[in-house]
DNA sequence: AATGAATGAGCCTTCATTCAT
DNA sequence: AATGAATGAAGGCTCATTCAT
């Protein structure tokens, strides 16, 4: 099964989602196109394994990379996050777009479903500052939704400028100053007087 | 033509682009499969057509939108802008998905330089601020794509709150927060004294 | 109707057979597609006669070199009728390919007819020794033919040599001979005495 | 394979190229259209091997009458190659006409190469006096093709005396009278004195 | 006569999937 | 479990031909 998922990413890899067909898998991963059917229900179920394991790889990088952030101010912190994401995209691109790709096209999935509850616990974790706290449910969406739709959006269109130090300080000063701007809001509505 | 491109849309709106085949938007359309070849080069191009119209037909209605606004306070304009391209997202979709992912699909195309010239173009607008002038490449890029992005996946996960008018206040702070942060940055390297 | 066949042997040779639809030849030809049927049953008509055209003109080139011819001897004019045919196949090879093949491919048709004619004619006039007279069937056939093919042959495979004067040589060395050794055996049969 | 060649054939005989479609060719063989693609890489390859496999077939029959002949005269021997050439073309001729024009359409390919080869090689042991030897390019590609376009055209406009004696005799002829003629000059030119 | 938009049968080919071995 | 030959639905596309204008 791994042999497989392995030459489904670099099938995709290398062609894109036109050149991922069964036969062409089950070739590359050296096992008969009977014995993918064995391990896989469909295609689809090819793709949606590959695109989990993918997302719970990226995931855990992040995680492994803010873990060991010395800098703890929020600053510090979210940058360390910025550049982990960034950073979880850096090989087989055209795999990862293709995965993505493939498995949005299906209709919501519950795929993206993991990036929030990450993003939540991560920001509630955020020193004890707890600053990700107490944002509610749109500005949950909206922060982890503009740095993810950002990344993806540099991702899909290969911008150059990708994993520049450049691109990273414009994600960061979008997320410090959106956090710092509810903040302010809040606290002026929380203590008018 | 035009009905050939609304037969496109309907077509990827009711059965995204698994269903979209030339032999079936032929007949949508109510013509012969031969006349669609007459008239479009190929599959791709008939997509390529659609995806423009209606890039074309959602930037004209943000305009109308932005010229239209009484408020002309920058807050009072991107608020204008984001409800209208919120509302652009009103019917198809579906539609719409699945021609931003098959263009995208292709590599970078050139399809998406329009809203970046937009928004470069509105924001040199606003008022007399000019506030969104003067923004780099990685900032145009992040500001379009945030808001994009968000908006995107809003409607990919079909969030309640899609409408709602706390989304779009949260879409407005996010604006605004990050070209607030942005000219401050500027203002304070550019006279530091 | 010249155009159109001008237009047809254009695209015969720059395209060959393949290139060779109704569409293509009436744009070549600067009318519509609807102007080509009103001059030709079908598409089949058009090469047709454009084969008719083209062999008219071969032989009346062939029948032209004959004439002009001033050595009369029996070599001299079997060297004539060769150089004529091997130049009939000047310019346009391909067009001239293609026609051959499609009308050939199209079962035995009497489109050969006029070559077997000319050369009996021809034959039957060589001065006034006759030579070729009193060839029966089967010789006037095997000469002929024998001619054509190789020549055909070398049009059809290319040869660099099609048109160099040791192949003109040999075609010659092949007729005479024959026609030698068929004027010996008559006459060994003739006068055994 | 075996089963799809011989479908090929079958269907060229019945209908010429006009007729030669994959879908034609499979359900003929009864197999799938899939089937046949598993083998074939498209159409061309189908008509590619059989008119190699005919071509050998064709080939080796002819060595195979050099090889039986006992009268090892030099007659003889050109004798038995026509009449086996001859008897070559026995059945299925549609099928081998549609080969034939088919690989030809397609430029000059080596399909032709065996051909000349075994002429060659043929008449290099026609006893000891190697007649054909020391043929020039030229000589060879006229022996060879005016002997296969004067059976070619008998066949294709199908002349009653295709099998007859008398044919057989003309064609013997031919050959025999340039090979003559060519050794004759040859010996004139090398030993003048 | 000329036009050319429209037609649609039918071609070649791909590829997910099955199933007997 | 593994194999891989076989399947066949379905897709993109071409092009000879028609016919209303």
């Amino acid at each position: 099964m791994a042999a497989i998922l392995e030459a489904a990413a670099q099938i995709l890899e290398a062609g894109g989602l036109a050149a991922f067909t069964t036969n062409a898998v089950a070739e590359r991963a050296g096992v008969s196109i009977g014995t993918l059917y064995q391990y896989f229900a469909d295609k689809n179920a090819v793709l949606h394994t590959l695109a989990e394991r993918e997302l719970q790889a990226a995931l855990a990088r992040v995680a492994r990379a803010l873990k060991g952030e010395i800098d703890s101010s929020v600053e510090g912190r979210v940058r360390a996050m910025v550049r982990a994401i960034v950073g979880a995209f850096g090989g087989r691109l055209r795999a990862r777009r293709a995965v993505v790709q493939a498995v949005l096209s299906q209709g919501p999935s519950d795929l993206l479903a993991p990036i929030a509850a990450f993003i939540n616990r991560a920001g509630a974790h955020v020193g004890e500052q707890r600053i990700f706290t107490n944002l509610d449910q749109e500005q949950i969406f909206v922060v982890s939704r503009a740095l993810m739709g950002t990344i993806r959006a540099a991702v899909l269109e290969e911008q150059p400028f990708f994993k520049s130090r450049a691109f990273e300080d414009e994600l960061v000063r979008l997320l410090l100053s959106y956090l710092g701007a509810v903040t302010e809001a809040k606290r002026a509505s929380t203590a008018p007087g």
